[in-house]
RNA sequence: GGAGAGAUGGCAGAGCGGUCGAAUGCGGCGGUCUUGAAAACCGUUGACUGUUACAGGUCCGGGGGUUCGAAUCCCUCUCUCUCCGCCA
């Protein structure tokens, strides 16, 4: 969340930048910064009254131990007005909770770089790259073609869980595993740090990474224990450094995770959850990052060239998003999202999403280091899949599918133990 | 699942209801000494809020209570550890 000394000195900029996003609610920055005031001016009563009995108190205690008994009731007399007094201004915990409520309401302020628009179709398209296959005969969906080759089994993830539970089989669970490794290779090549992380988390940690509560009802929820399956490793892996004071030595701070990602998609239905397109559990690898202030805009470039150098090597034509201010996440203060083409179903899929969230999440989580001047200061996160798994294989199937089979690209070769799918 | 113990500063670990934001040790930082380092010695070392700067206020797992006063007493929640049972 937002920092509320920040909102007070810059309540212009952050209405400005709200609009933006065409946030619904920007009466909201009003009513917070009246409660601030309203908080200020009642704190400071409190602590008068509070000095006062905490020496009122004091003194009782060297009166007793004098012996002066009936100084001492005189001050407890005393006391018992200030806490009368303190009574007045007992709407201080309700003003502070209110202010706590707003504050999670505020999403992150958009970097100057986002682009104005409200709907997808608003986003700026940064970059292509890659060449899209040519077919001259039929060129099949992956829905069609996982049944061919006898990769995933949807209907039986039905019987087993549901539906957008896939049964991978064959090479299409060896191809999963390959994914998986190659991503964490490349990773950790770049310097990430590998984790395996809790694949599911306490109310605290969603509450962390602004999972809560905004997207509560997008989780999976084991209410007997109060859990929430993840929705990303981002949820478990950015936890690891809350409430963490970080020496400025230790940074940059490098994590990379495999985790498979469980999201409800309540409300989503309809063509676009065909196929690999939508699931309820799929594989995703992770890449997370904190940083010093100074340097996350810098370092959000860096993990975009990261995450298109992997695309790139899977030969895969793709394109690279700059999201309105419409389209982004609650979170965030810029992202980047990165698209394959699909050959059969002619259409873009997200398979990656990167973002800087400056210092929102790091202020729910109360991620700091200490700078040059001892002081602590919060950090910014950013992180990036790379990459998610399904759209991956659905963008593999769909663009490198031939007559007898699916060749896939040189660098899957050794993870994978062979050249193509099928003859 | 059953029984018991515990939760204090970066870590370990003290703490009769008042002078405790908290002993001590380790670690960290600065210094003396040294060609340099180690050792030794000296000093220093929590977070948040607030102020121009002081002052002031809050925090000893979370929440509530008793009291003039709570790290210390009471209630409650959460978590951790040990033993037993079950088990990958």
């Amino acid at each position: 969340m937002l920092q509320v000394n920040f909102i007070r000195q810059n309540a212009d900029l952050v209405k400005e930048r709200l609009a933006v996003r065409n946030f619904s609610r920007p009466e909201l920055v009003d009513e917070l910064l009246a409660l601030d005031e309203k908080r200020r001016k009642l704190q400071f009563e409190r602590d008068e009254i509070q000095s006062r009995i905490n020496s009122a108190s004091k003194m009782i205690g060297n009166l007793m131990r004098e012996g002066k008994k009936e100084e001492a009731e005189t001050q407890k007399q005393e006391v018992t007005a200030l806490k009368a007094a303190m009574d007045d201004v007992a709407e201080l915990d309700g003003i502070e909770s209110s202010i706590h409520a707003i504050l999670v309401q505020i999403p992150n302020l958009p970097s100057p770089l986002v682009p104005k628009g409200k709907t997808p179709e608003d986003n700026e398209v940064v970059r292509e790259g890659g060449i899209r296959p040519a077919f001259n005969g039929e060129v099949k969906p992956h829905w069609d073609l996982v049944q061919q080759y006898d990769l995933i089994d949807f209907e039986l993830g039905n019987k087993i869980t549901g539906s957008g539970f896939p049964v991978y089989k064959n090479k299409g669970a060896r191809l999963q595993r390959a994914l998986i490794q190659y991503f964490l290779d490349y990773n950790t090549a770049a310097g990430y740090i590998e984790y395996l992380p809790p694949f599911m988390v306490n109310e605290s940690s969603a509450y962390g990474t602004g999972q809560l509560p905004d997207k509560e009802g997008q989780m999976y929820h084991a209410t007997e224990d109060n859990f929430y399956l993840i929705p990303t490793a981002e949820v478990p892996v950015t936890n690891i450094y809350r409430d963490e004071i970080l020496k400025e030595t230790e940074l940059p701070v490098r994590m990379t995770a495999y985790t498979p990602c469980f999201r409800r998609e309540a409300g989503s239905y309809g063509k676009d959850v065909r196929g690999l397109n939508r699931l309820h559990q799929f594989d995703k690898v992770e890449v997370v990052q904190l940083v010093h202030p100074d340097k996350s805009y810098e370092v959000l470039d860096a993990m975009v060239a990261h995450v298109e150098k992997l695309i790139q090597s899977l030969e895969l034509p793709y394109r690279i998003l700059r999201l309105c201010g419409g389209d982004m996440g609650f979170t965030s203060a810029l992202t980047y999202d990165f698209e394959v083409y699909s050959a059969a179903q002619e259409k873009w899929l997200e398979v990656s999403s990167v973002s800087n969230f400056e210092s929102y999440q790091t202020n729910r989580m109360k991620i700091r280091f200490k700078d040059a001047n001892g002081k602590s200061q919060l950090l910014h996160s950013l992180n990036g899949s790379a990459m998610a798994l399904p759209r991956i294989v659905a963008a593999l199937l769909e663009n490198n599918q031939d007559k007898d089979g699916i060749k896939l690209p040189k660098v899957l070769h050794s993870y994978f133990g062979a050249e193509r799918i099928g003859g």
